[in-house]
RNA sequence: GCGGGCGUGCUGGAAUGGUAGACAGACCAGACUUAAAAUCUGUUGGGGCUUGUCCCCGUGUGGGUUCGAGUCCCACCGCCCGCACCA
């Protein structure tokens, strides 16, 4: 008998699927839709377990589906457009464009062998001119909705590069690139209006009951409504045109402690005085200076200046109270001005701590409050809170009930309104980056910015451009950017930022329905298709793509490319955890580890004996060389091991260790698998009908807990419960007929897991056509329960033994076989027990 | 600081409130073999004695609810993740 040998039986397979064209998305009307889908890759060049892990998931759930009668649709394509192709250009001088296709073209050769149930007749890129002048189009619509504007904002600047930079490529307040010190500056940018939507948002996440709620949390958070009062303090002596200085806080309840007011560096007020103030100037520039990032916020300082102005109280005008500017207001959002309230707020505190200001609580008890504060203080839970009208009346209440009753106090009393505020700002999409979709929209002296006309799209990015000297290239591009007006036909400016790539990545899933269409969208198509029944991918999305694809699923509802029906576009979201390895590493020069890759390291040591120290688990990086390549296990062991074992350790939503023992014990468990189906397939030999009966009833269990399994994302459980029927199967004394049916059965409930060695078993088997379209196996529930159960017995809720009863048994009969058992006749010594519960099919417990 | 999650053998992990440790890895022992590999079988939470179809303990710690708790509730400890000068 010959072994099992994946390299041969798997190309086969796949050749005949894609001969068969079984993976062809079609629009059976007689069959339910499913549409499953992977976030689609970054062509980075290399897959990555990561990425076998991912798509591996989709393709059990797309293959189960398909199995079960649905009409499929699981397509793939590349997240194409980014910095990294420009950085590659820039370091090795060649095009971005062709840095992108060829790593497109080498990872496509690297999916291919991992059999994955794609339809590839569907594949693109988002950095096809197809693509992304639809993408164009769509933005014009948004454009004339309303949904897209431009505005002055604060970005991140960086000087060397010229360019702006998202907040996740700033580093300790440098670019990640050029290590230069990041810039605040002021810049027009194109903005999608999502904050309008922050409501609609953020109640729509109540009905996603198929999404992690952590992802719904996080969401939730993200968008940040709170409820408070704004109102104004009178501004005493203000410049010309400041009268007032408006705030908004969550805490109205504390206005009565209220020691200062603060504004930020940017606030018109600030900004108004720095004019003639040399000093505060030279403050503000250096607070718009200072880095955005979290570790830089952290070390900062809290710094003030004080204006020498001051306000008056809304409930006591002649409490005036001091206005400084404070490093440590941000002017997007509320209103860029506060009140301070040391004695409730750490960050009031330090200020007030540092700058002198009276500490004043605002909440009775007053006994309890000391005058002299060292630190905030803050009331217990339960106390109740006396809020404003402590000043004005006398009612008693506490947290939330006591601020929606301060503000309708401060309303009646015509102090400000309350308000609802959101975190959520509006989506900055500029970008001064060449390898992006260009936004498409002229720049005229006479008629402004004017969106460029449909028939033009796409605007396509030129090809020749140097990557020589930093910046943009489409800026300093001798032709690119001329462009008459589409107004008056002047000569007129393309603009040349190009747009942020989660744009691309917020509506490519609705492309896959209708890839070729010369619309955005053929809407039918997304009628049919719409919506992803079954999304998987990494938590990292959570708010990012994920967000901004909901946004983009109602803006182009609004614009007419989509169904309402669409408006939430991912029915069911799945987080898979990351594929992780022990990082080895030896002591190098200057206290930095050298690491070492798995492949190198044996038995804890280099091939020169050196041992390595072991470093738990981590995500694998290359910085750290925990990475094993999925090439390299596919040729050793095959697609179907590696698949296998990406599923089997751990629960699919938490990380995977990859170990080398995990990969050999997959890949033994598949050989075995394949031996004992030789096995039958070759042999004759009779068994006893006890045994085949014995053999169906488990496999009909088997069927039914992997079926539950696979539905669930119980990956790993259902590959336990395979291993465990894999071992009945060996074990079996049933004639060659059953176990024939038996093995069956098995390659069947693998195939989505092992889909080539699976074929290969069913056609030994004797199998008709081919098992990944064959019908998936039914459980019968007659075949699944045991006429006669063990159950176990009881006493005081410790098991003591176990009794045999039949399966319809009546709870007294099931009682009394309990009670005659020695155990149970042992501890009663005579006696009577108190209570005898009785589980049916579950479990007796006899109380003594 | 705010929000969320998780703590189970040597390891990954399993367990609708109902036999804790399924299934794997690792280790050890045995079979086969001249030997090794491969394969197959078996053992492995801790402790005790009277060695049994025995007893006691055991799911981070301490309490509670329940006939019965890894699972539910309260408090604490530890770890992980997300957000964050958000007023």
């Amino acid at each position: 008998m010959s072994r099992y040998s994946a390299a041969q039986i798997e190309a086969n397979w796949r050749k005949a699927w894609d001969e068969a064209g079984i993976f062809r998305a079609g629009s059976d009307p007689a069959k339910p839709k499913y549409y499953v889908l992977e976030m689609f890759p970054y062509p980075s060049g290399r897959i990555h377990m990561g990425h076998v892990r991912n798509y591996t998931m989709g393709d059990v759930i797309a293959r189960h589906k398909l199995a079960t009668g649905h009409n499929v649709l699981h397509p793939m394509g590349w997240d194409a457009f980014g910095m990294p192709a420009e950085n590659a250009a820039m370091a090795s001088g060649g095009h971005p464009k062709d840095w992108t296709y060829q790593n497109i073209a080498d990872m496509r050769d690297q999916m291919k062998p991992l059999g994955l149930s794609i339809d590839w007749s569907r594949e693109f890129a988002t950095c096809d001119p197809e693509y992304y002048g639809q993408q164009q189009a769509l933005f014009l619509d948004m454009l004339e909705a309303g949904l897209v504007y431009r505005k002055n904002a604060v970005v991140n600047w960086d000087p060397v590069d010229m360019t702006v930079l998202a907040n996740e490529q700033v580093e300790n307040g440098r670019g990640w690139r050029s290590g230069a010190e990041v810039e605040r500056r002021e810049l027009t940018q194109w903005f999608f209006a999502i904050s309008d939507m922050a409501e609609e948002l953020l109640e729509a996440l109540d009905g996603l009951d198929n999404w992690p709620a952590k992802v719904r949390l996080m969401q939730e958070n993200w968008i940040g409504k709170s409820r408070g009062l704004q109102f104004a303090f009178g501004l005493n002596d203000g410049p010309e045109g400041f009268d007032r200085v408006e705030v908004y806080t969550t805490r109205p309840d504390t206005l009565m402690g209220a020691s200062f007011i603060g504004v930020s560096p940017d606030h018109p007020l600030a900004k108004d005085l720095e004019k003639d103030d040399s000093d505060l100037a030279a403050f503000n520039a250096e607070c718009r200076k200072g880095g955005t990032t979290e570790e830089a916020l952290e070390k900062a300082e809290k710094r003030g200046y004080d204006t020498g102005l001051t306000v008056r109280h809304p409930f006591d005008t002649s409490w005036e109270l001091p206005v400084y500017v404070a490093n440590f207001i941000l002017m997007d959002y509320g209103t860029g001005a506060i009140f301070g309230v040391p004695a409730h707020d750490q960050r009031d505190f330090d200020f007030a701590t540092k700058y002198g200001l009276p500490i004043i609580p605002a909440f009775l008890p007053a006994e309890d409050a000391d005058p002299h504060l060292t630190a905030p203080y803050v009331p217990a839970k339960t106390e109740p809170v006396h809020y404003v009208s402590n000043f004005a009346g006398d009612t008693w209440q506490s947290g939330a009930d006591a601020i929606e009753a301060t503000i309708a106090f401060c309303e009646a009393n015509g102090v400000g309104q309350g308000v609802t505020k959101y975190r959520l700002r509006d989506w900055g999409l500029s970008r001064q980056r060449y390898w992006g979709c260009p936004i498409p929209v002229v720049h005229c002296d006479t008629c402004g910015v004017v969106p460029e006309k449909k028939e033009n799209l796409p605007i396509r990015l030129p090809d020749d451009v140097t990557f020589d000297v930093p910046g943009n290239p489409l800026d300093r591009h001798p032709t690119w950017r001329q462009a008459p007006c589409p107004k008056c036909g002047a000569d007129a400016r393309r603009e040349t930022d190009t747009m942020d790539t989660f744009v691309d990545s917020s509506w490519y899933f609705i492309r896959f329905t209708a890839p070729d269409a010369q619309t955005p969208t053929d809407v039918a198509a997304a009628e049919y298709w719409m919506n992803v029944d079954q999304y998987i991918g990494g938590v990292e999305h959570a708010i990012l793509h994920l967000l901004y694809s909901r946004f983009f699923a109602r803006a182009m509802h609004i614009t007419g490319h989509l169904p309402k029906s669409a408006s939430e576009p991912f029915n069911a979201l799945f987080t898979q955890g990351m594929v992780t390895h022990e990082i080895y590493q030896t002591p190098g020069d200057n206290g930095r580890p050298v690491y070492h890759l798995p492949e190198d390291v044996k038995d804890g040591r280099l091939a020169d004996g050196t041992p390595v120290q072991i470093v738990p688990s981590a995500k694998m990086s290359k910085s750290k060389k925990n990475v094993v390549d999925p090439i390299g296990i596919i040729d050793a062991y095959g697609a179907d091991t590696a698949r296998w074992f990406v599923l089997s350790d751990s629960p699919p939503e938490r990380d995977v260790e990859w170990t080398a023992s995990g990969a050999e014990a997959a890949h033994k468990h598949l050989s075995r698998v394949w031996r004992i189906a030789s096995e039958i397939a070759e042999g004759s030999a009779d068994g006893n009908a006890e045994a085949d009966e014995a053999l169906l009833r488990e496999m009909h269990k088997a069927i039914h807990d992997v079926t539950v399994g696979v539905e669930s994302f119980g990956f790993n459980a259902a590959i336990a419960r395979l291993y465990a029927f894999t071992g009945v199967l060996a074990k079996s004394d049933a004639a060659n007929a059953a176990k024939r049916q038996a093995a069956r059965t098995l390659a069947q409930l693998m195939s989505p897991m092992t889909p080539h060695l699976a074929e290969e078993i069913w056609q030994m088997l004797g199998g008709e056509g081919l098992i990944a379209i064959a019908p998936w196996p039914v459980a019968d529930p007659a075949m699944m329960h045991d006429d006669t159960i063990t159950i176990p017995v009881q006493i005081n809720g410790k098991r003591r033994t176990e009794i045999q009863v039949p399966q319809d048994m009546a709870k007294d009969e099931v009682e009394k076989v309990a009670l005659a058992t020695d155990a149970v006749q042992r501890a009663l010594e005579g006696a009577q027990p108190k209570k005898v519960i009785v589980v049916p099919g579950r479990i007796v417990n006899v109380v003594i």
